[in-house]
DNA sequence: GCCTTTCCATACGCACACGTATGGAAGTTA
DNA sequence: TAACTTCCATACGTGTGCGTATGGAAAGGC
C-alpha cells in the first residue's frame, strides 16, 4: 500500500522528467533531489534502473491507454465521432510524450515492442471510427493509418502554429478521410 | 602512415553514431574509438562536444537539403511527380535520421530552429508540387501539410511493414490527397 | 516496552566521459 | 637541416551518475 503509493510518485516524477527533456533527464539522483528523498528511497523500490525504465515504460502505456480509448462522452454519430477525436488529439496533446518515449526505445528491442502495441491499439482505435462511419475493412484501414500518422507527425513538427490552426489543418485531413 | 582525420570524418562518424542510437551515442571517447584516434584529435579539430554538435546538425541539414529537394530526374507530369517523391520519401528511407534529430532538438530552442527551417523548406517542396498539380494556394497548402505529417509519422511507427505495403499505404494517401 | 518490518540517509567505490596540458611524430617551408 | 606547422597520443583532473553497504528512524505487532 504504502509501497505502491512511493513507486507511484517515483513513477509520476519520471514521466514529468521525461516530458520535460526526454529519457536523458530521467536519473536517478535528479529525480531524488525533485522529490525531497535520496537516491536510498530508490534502490529500496526498485532494483535498478533499467528495471525502473521498464515500470516506467509500462506506467506510460497504461496511462496512455486509458486516456485515449476510456474517454465517455463522444458523439453518436459516426463521423462527428471522427471529428472530435481528431479534435481532442491535438487540443489535449495527446501524445505529447510520444516523441520522447519514441526516441528512446526505437534502439530496444524489447522496449519498442510496448510501443508498437500501443500503435496497434490506437490505430484500431481509429479503424473502428472508420469501420463504424461506414467504410470497408480496407478503407477504414487506410484511413486510419493515414489519420494515425498525421497525429504522430503533428507532435514532431517544429514550426508551431496556434492551436486553432492546428485543430483546422487535422480537420482539413479529417475531411479528406471522411468524403467518399 | 597514419590516418589523418578530417573534420569531416568525425562529422560522418557522428552521423552514423546518431542513426545507430540516437545523440547519446555521439560520444567523443567512443567516436575516436571508431576511427581508429585518440579524442586528442578531436579536440584539435573542434572546440568541444557542443560546438561539435551543432556542426553535426548543419551537416545533417546540409546533406538532407542535398537529397531531398536536389533530386534531377523526376516525372514532368505534376500529379505523376508527387507520386515519384512520395515513393522516394518511403524507399529511399528519407527522414531515416529524423526522429533522433527531433527527439535531440526539441529540448533545445535554438537548435530546434534549425529543424524548424528544414521542416519548412520541406513543406514548400511539397506544397509547390501539389500547386504544380493544379491546386490552389490553400488546397496545395493543406495537402503539403498532410503529407508531410504523414512522411514524418511514417518515420515514427514501431509497426514494422513490409516495403511494399508502405509504398502501397502512401500511394493511397497520395491517391486521396490528389482527387478533386 | 521490545522487536520486526518498512522506509530512507549517509558514505563509499567505481566507471564513464569531458576537457586540458603537454609532448612528439610527420610533413612543410625556408 | 633547422625551424615551423599540422595533427595526434598520453596522462591527468574533474564531474556525474550508478549501485552497494550500512546504520537508523518510524510504525505497527507481540
Amino acid at each position: 500500500m504504502v509501497d505502491r503509493q512511493s513507486k507511484k510518485s517515483w513513477l509520476d516524477a519520471a514521466l514529468e522528467a521525461l516530458a520535460s527533456g526526454g529519457i536523458d533527464r530521467v536519473r536517478v539522483e535528479s529525480l531524488a533531489k525533485n522529490l525531497g528523498v535520496t537516491k536510498g528511497s530508490f534502490y529500496w523500490h526498485f532494483k535498478d534502473r533499467e528495471q525502473f525504465l521498464d515500470e516506467l515504460l509500462n506506467f506510460w502505456a497504461e496511462q496512455s491507454t486509458q486516456t485515449v480509448i476510456a474517454n465517455p462522452n463522444y458523439p453518436t454519430d459516426s463521423k462527428a465521432r471522427v471529428r472530435a477525436v481528431a479534435d481532442d488529439i491535438v487540443r489535449l496533446d495527446l501524445g505529447k510524450m510520444d516523441p520522447h518515449i519514441r526516441s528512446w526505445t526505437q534502439y530496444d528491442k524489447r522496449r519498442a515492442k510496448v510501443v508498437a502495441k500501443m500503435d496497434k491499439m490506437r490505430f484500431e482505435f481509429l479503424r473502428d471510427l472508420f469501420v463504424a462511419a461506414g467504410f470497408s475493412t480496407s478503407g477504414a484501414d487506410i484511413r486510419a493509418q493515414s489519420l494515425y500518422r498525421y497525429a504522430l507527425g503533428e507532435q514532431f513538427i517544429l514550426v508551431k502554429e496556434s492551436m486553432s490552426r492546428r485543430l483546422q489543418r487535422i480537420q482539413a485531413q479529417v475531411d479528406l478521410l471522411l468524403q467518399e
